[in-house]
DNA sequence: GATTTTCTGGACCGGTCGGTCCACTGTGGT
DNA sequence: ACCACAGTGGACCGACCGGTCCAGAAAATC
């Protein structure tokens, strides 16, 4: 894949591709999108999807999964990089909140894996996405105990940890059910944990 | 479907499809699940299966849910009925690990839930069990604070809540990427904050 | 400007899968 | 004994969808 020559248009198409079918993915049941859809979403044809994705849907939904990973970390990059202080953590939340609550119940991560399932590929994407994630948020619990905020008892990964799994999982809960009182609930819970 | 009329003969069939679907959902990538495994599974037919459920795949789907979200509860029950001491709680959240680490990357409801999607019947059933698991977390919580083991200041509801999500989440990451930390992260950090 | 390579369009194919239909076999009531 | 209706089996269908193929347009390379 990485080893294809593309030309200037090419890399445009390609890209083209990636992002109509992301935006869609956002906006739509993810359950039975196909490639069709994309295919008419992005004014392209079947030839170009395989010319460009010679390994059919799997490639480009894990391209297109990879694209909305970037995607949401760098949603948040900004409040991510300054946790150091109760309000930055609150407007964080609060970021976090406003997002999926515009979101509704569309998740394009959650579209995404439904749809990969449990191939390798996907595993990696998501333990990426995870991973940075986690750290960047045990970073600013480390800063936040570097400025005597926080007790240093506190486990700074095993915190992150059960951040990450609250988000995901308020996703989850909203996504079926529409509520986002999960979500709230997590993330207010787990800074009053920090706060102590 | 409650007013069908079935012998003792058809309330036996019709139970073997839903717990046979339910165990080969249990064990096997619910992504691919087809109407012909089923049959296969249970011994059946076609035939049958679309005379116990007229609605077809999503009817029966819908069955197995409810009957994994009953499985899921009452697993629990024990523990979840008597969250009335510190050692209880370590209890219930091994005995949440241990399922879960059990149950490998499948989750019976996640895997429902991505078949089935977004119909309402879905999220029904979701919200039910989500609705008895947080009640019955949150009773636990009120018993502590009953026994003066938590602070009065605790909200119980929402922190129940954030149990939810947390295990929901959890699960999740377990799901996609296979590591079960992120659920006993969530579930020790949240007993942690009880603990104060 | 010739040629080689990339890009684009869309007809087509083959397998899969949910769902239908109907003939046949119990089974329970009278 | 009969009959009505539940239960069972499986052939069959039609839609859908991922993927293939090839022919022609457009660029790049020389």
């Amino acid at each position: 894949m990485g080893d294809m020559a593309l030309t200037a248009k090419g890399r445009a198409t390609r890209q083209r591709i990636i992002e109509g079918a992301a935006a869609y993915l956002r906006g739509d049941d993810p359950a039975g999108v196909t490639l069709d859809d994309i295919r008419a979403i992005t004014g392209t044809s079947k030839g170009q999807i395989f010319h460009y994705f010679p390994d059919g849907k799997e490639e480009l939904f894990l391209a297109v999964a990879r694209h909305e990973a970037r995607r949401v970390l760098e949603d948040q990059r900004p409040h991510l990089g300054a946790l150091t202080s109760w309000p930055a953590w609150q407007r964080w939340r609060d970021s976090v909140v406003a997002r999926y609550r515009a979101q509704g119940r569309s998740c394009p991560m959650g579209a995404l894996l439904s749809q990969v399932g449990s191939t390798p590929g996907a595993a990696e994407v998501v333990s990426t996405l995870v991973a940075q994630w986690q750290f960047e948020i045990a970073e600013g619990i480390h800063d936040m105990q570097a400025a005597g905020l926080v007790r240093p008892a506190v486990d700074a990964e095993r915190v992150a940890a059960a951040f990450i799994a609250g988000i995901q999982g308020g996703v989850q809960v909203l996504r079926t059910t529409g509520s986002i009182e999960h979500l709230e609930a997590a993330l207010d819970t787990l800074i009053d944990h920090l706060r102590g």
